[in-house]
DNA sequence: CTAGTTTAGGACTGGTTTATCTTTTTATTA
DNA sequence: TAATAAAAAGATAAACCAGTCCTAAACTAG
């Protein structure tokens, strides 16, 4: 993958919090994603800072969205979880590399690194729920963890 | 950058050798790059056993090319130090994502991993030389590390 | 108020990458 | 043959990532 599997698990856990606003235990959503527990709730935690999620202690607490789903795109969550330059620079890591000195791969990989960012841009967690969701329906459905 | 810094340092070292076929030494070619001597070398070691360059131990060895540069393409030396696979995947690492259930950037993530392939095979280490040489014009040109 | 639950925060472990250092092997030269 | 020069190879250290563990803080319920 392009990214790191912390990221990764973000997009995941943002896109599998319950979408009726109510909190969402870290450990729940780390058995029903199969995501390590201790690690997701450390990147949960890193969600909350950056103002994506909101979340409360104790008994009944848990985490949430802070946005509507529509209101989250991908390029934000991974700007918050890599750093906004992630893809800057050279592809080859060139210092020399620059649009007045290019290297073979500079007109090609700049075109890509704008594809990238337009479509992390325009894609949001909703459209990954909506992806779950098309997923879920080929295996058999179940809402409860604990029946 | 996309890639790693060794598999960066690689690319560089090998369009950084001579193209007349000399011997060249890890040192003179880390100082004139600007790479950690010691890194070079292990990594030049490496390039010796994917068979891209070949080397002599003793006075008067080094490094030089086992072909000529513009049979070496960069996704040869890319795959050597990454593996084949490097861009494998969902670029947000999904478990569930693939052609059938398609995360929302699989299309565009489909199209820039093979546009990124077709330019890493197309351009060699001989670009990358070109390249150089074409730099060096505007700075004050110098042959010799010692003068 | 107290006990239990849950997030917050930090320290810690293990693996990989980056980088350095030392020793051994191989070749050249005097 | 002896001294020297260079790559080969392995041990080591530092930094980062993935993941765990423990303690503190905050909230709820009784």
């Amino acid at each position: 993958m392009l990214f790191t599997t912390a990221t990764g698990y973000a997009l995941r856990a943002l896109a599998g919090l319950p979408e009726d606003g109510s909190f969402c235990l870290a450990k729940d959503l780390a058995a029903r994603l199969g995501i390590p527990g201790p690690y997701l709730a450390k990147i949960l935690q890193g969600l909350v800072q950056a103002d994506m999620l909101e979340s409360v202690r104790g008994p009944k607490g848990g985490f949430r969205l802070t946005r509507p789903a529509h209101r989250i795109t991908v390029g934000e969550v991974v700007a918050a979880l890599e750093g906004a330059e992630a893809l800057e620079g050279c592809i080859m890591g060139f210092p020399t590399c620059s649009g007045d000195h290019p290297c073979p791969l500079h007109e090609a990989w700049g075109a890509v690194k704008a594809q990238i960012s337009s479509s992390m841009t325009e894609a949001t967690i909703r459209d990954l729920q909506l992806m779950d969701l098309k997923h879920l329906k080929d295996a058999k459905g179940h809402a409860a963890v604990k029946p």
